[in-house]
DNA sequence: CCTCTAGGACCCCAAGTCCA
DNA sequence: TGGACTTGGGGTCCTAGAGG
């Protein structure tokens, strides 16, 4: 099975520290048994507060405006889906993604193992946890959305659940949760086809506060590959979705730049109420610019390993050639299509 | 052996409330 | 106002043991 020498240098390439066991499974699902896929996130959800970051049932309706694009977000009784339950989002469509890049047959509905899923998303595998797995479910099924935001090529403007069914398959003994099967919205189905998603840190399950995961994905979608991104703190407030009122938020703000564990990205506050995220990496040599790669370098690197997000093999190129020193590269472009070539064998 | 269940103790968070 | 405290629920850690 070829698929083991690839996991192995991605294991390789993505160092040990923290990385989940080979858990590879022969299946006859198409989608289960990939479990080494990069985090995926879907963009649409990423720009737009729709899950709830309160820590108890969230009943609000949120109506939120922003350069054209509307989104009303209806809780069912249980409430809104919170950060957390987007977890099982995030690795449906990493999984889809994985199958998608393997040139497999996909569909809206995932099956996929409840233990994957708990162990992938870094969460423990108690019964409590299934408990609140399954209540995810139910809260992702019953928040509602109406929204015209274009994904793909196509305007949604009638309202959906962020998934539109899931079915736990139990053993007849012991009433174990074996397998789940998750049918996605048509929205967010589309989403994964058109490949607008993007590469999440694997340490975003690390985050505990729901506030930071939301400020990392404001950050990953907006910041990106930039130098750097401004933004006031009343924006952030507002793109963030929190209830807070301002002054508590900014607080909130303060004492995540001290924490100081935002994955990927540096968060600095600056004068006139404004705050300035910027990619770590390069930060720690600030003398030695970061190289610089043409877009033909990525272009090329994405023939060479078809299927992978060529910005995060960018940004773990740049953390190996900040690792090694941060030597000044007379070609930059060829010195990653090396590194690029050896690791896709 | 690994996976999973069960349960208790404890910790954390965002939001709500109080108070100078 | 703005800081400090409280609240209510979720998350985490831990142990012991069952089940496949």
């Amino acid at each position: 099975m070829s698929r083991a020498g690839t996991q192995a240098a991605i294991g390789a390439a993505m160092g040990a520290g923290g990385l989940l066991p080979d858990r590879m499974r022969q299946g006859d699902f198409f989608v289960c048994d990939i479990f080494d896929a990069i985090p995926k996130d879907d963009i649409a959800s990423m720009e737009h507060p729709i899950f709830s970051l309160a820590t108890r049932p969230d009943p609000r309706i949120l109506d939120y405006e922003h350069n054209g694009a509307r989104i009303t977000v209806t809780p069912s009784v249980r409430g809104l889906a919170t950060i957390h339950d987007k977890d099982i989002l995030i690795f449906c469509i990493s999984q889809l993604m994985a199958a998608l890049n393997a040139g497999r047959q996909v569909s809206r509905t995932v099956h996929l193992k409840a233990h994957d899923l708990l162990t992938a998303t870094n969460r423990e595998t108690s019964g409590d946890a299934y408990r609140r797995l399954r209540e995810a479910f139910e809260r992702l099924a019953g928040t509602r959305i109406t929204t015209n935001i274009v994904t793909g090529e196509t305007e949604t403007t009638t309202g959906f659940g962020l998934i539109e069914g899931w079915e736990i398959v139990r053993k007849t003994r012991g009433g174990r949760m074996v397998s789940v099967a998750v049918t996605l919205s048509d929205w967010l189905y589309r989403a994964v086809l058109s490949k607008s998603v993007l590469t999440l840190s694997r340490d975003y399950f690390r985050l505990r506060k729901p506030l930071e995961r939301r400020i990392y994905e404001l950050a990953r979608k907006h910041c990106g590959r930039q130098p750097s991104w401004t933004v006031s703190v009343e924006t952030l407030l507002k793109k963030s979705g929190s209830a807070s009122p301002r002054r508590v938020f900014r607080k909130m703000l303060r004492d995540m730049i001290e924490a100081g564990h935002l994955p990927d990205y540096e968060m600095v506050e600056e004068p006139g109420d404004l705050i300035r995220f910027a990619p770590r990496g390069g930060l720690v040599e600030s003398a030695a610019r970061p190289p610089v790669l043409s877009k033909q370098a990525l272009d090329e690197a994405r023939r060479l390993m078809p299927g992978r997000d060529v910005y995060a093999l960018e940004a773990d190129w740049r953390g190996v050639w900040a690792r090694s020193g941060a030597p000044r590269l007379r070609k930059p472009d060829a010195a990653f299509l090396g590194w690029v070539r050896k690791r896709a064998e």
